[in-house]
RNA sequence: CGCGGGGUGGAGCAGCCCGGUAGCUCGUCAGGCUCAUAACCUGAAGGUCCCAGGUUCAAAUCCUGGCCCCGCAA
């Protein structure tokens, strides 16, 4: 069954489902996705991810700032769809844009709702220590992240990065879009209201990525692994900004931040951690044994 | 033109200011030894020093232009 979409989504895990309902068939009408944005270093700005995939495939892009005008309301009325498919987007969409499409607007979230509303599921989720999340479509609500629930997926976290969940979850969303438009055309499901505490996800500040070595091994492993690769958790040896991007348990003790032996193995507030990647400022991501080539962080050394 | 670091055998770096024999810690290969916590010993191969101009008797090194990577900041 073919249905007429729009597809709302800005970064990298909204790509997937897009490329998925693409090669579905569907007719993809329009593309809703951030404006370009000066990104960075140069001075240039880049369309978002979805916004390449969709220029490869001759899809019309629109990057209003804000869908609260009434003209913006109209044109996305007038696309007559089945209906909006929302990933990752970064807007809010308005009561009116809400109920256009036949079916209303589909999001795709990357936690257990109503655990993990917001921005930032995957890290937090990783950050605080479950041991499993997920994906979940949903029908879009006025709320953040408040709609009734349509289909889910679940997967364990263990030692995942965010990155590493990241990239998972994003397949496994798009399979589970295809899965829950195929289904919503049929009249098989019906949305179920989100059961449980809600939790949210808020923005990963700045302040917060830096490693703190005075708590638990465990703690301090969450917080690498959830803030891996992006924004990165760090610290400092000699007076240099240290990125950890990935550490694994070992054994040892000593002063929070103190380096234990010749391999990078790392006292925190109880237990250690042995760094195995990481990234030095202005040099790319490495491991812990070509860092040492090159860099002296004899045992002793304190991170801080 | 937001600030800054960098591009040197396969990896990570030094050398650049003060031009003059390609260096360090590893890896790889061969041989030896026979190894407890990243084994050790001996030997070898492997480099357009990002690219293009310029200065010079001589450029990895100084000058000009370009390309690429990255940290901050947004």
């Amino acid at each position: 069954m073919t249905l007429r979409l729009a597809f709302m989504g800005t970064p990298d895990f909204a790509v997937p489902t897009l490329a998925a309902l693409i090669a579905q068939g569907h007719d993809i009408a329009a593309l809703y996705t951030q404006p370009p944005r000066p990104k960075g270093r140069g001075l240039s700005t880049e369309p978002s991810p979805v916004a390449k995939l969709g220029n490869a495939h001759g899809i019309e892009v629109r990057n209003p700032v804000s869908l609260k005008g009434e003209a913006e309301q109209l044109q996305f009325a007038q696309l007559n769809l089945d209906a909006a498919i929302v990933v990752a987007y970064g807007l809010l969409l308005p009561k009116a844009v809400l109920d256009a499409p036949r079916l209303g607007c589909i999001n795709l979230h990357g936690s257990l709702l109503p655990r993990w509303r917001g921005a930032a599921p995957i890290h937090r989720a990783i950050m605080a220590g479950d041991s499993e999340t997920g994906v979940m479509t949903m029908q879009m609500e006025e709320g953040l992240d408040t709609g009734p629930v349509l289909m889910a997926e679940r997967t364990d976290i263990g030692r995942k990065t965010t990155g590493e969940l990241h990239d998972q979850l994003a397949h496994l969303g798009a399979d589970l879009m295809v899965r829950t438009l195929a289904a919503l055309e049929r009249g098989s499901i019906t949305a179920q209201p989100q059961t449980g505490e809600p939790t949210y996800a808020k923005k990963i500040l700045k302040d917060e990525t830096r490693i703190d070595w005075s708590k638990p091994a465990a703690e301090v492993d969450r917080h690498i692994r959830g803030l891996s690769p992006f924004p990165g958790a760090w610290t400092e040896a000699n007076g240099e900004r240290l990125k950890i991007l990935t550490a694994e348990p070992a054994k040892g003790q000593g002063a929070p931040g103190q380096i234990l032996d010749d391999t990078l193995t790392i006292a925190c507030g109880d237990g250690a951690l042995k760094l195995t990647r990481l990234q030095r400022a202005g040099k790319g991501p490495m491991n812990a044994a070509d860092l040492l080539h090159g860099f002296s962080l004899p045992r002793g050394t304190l991170l801080v």
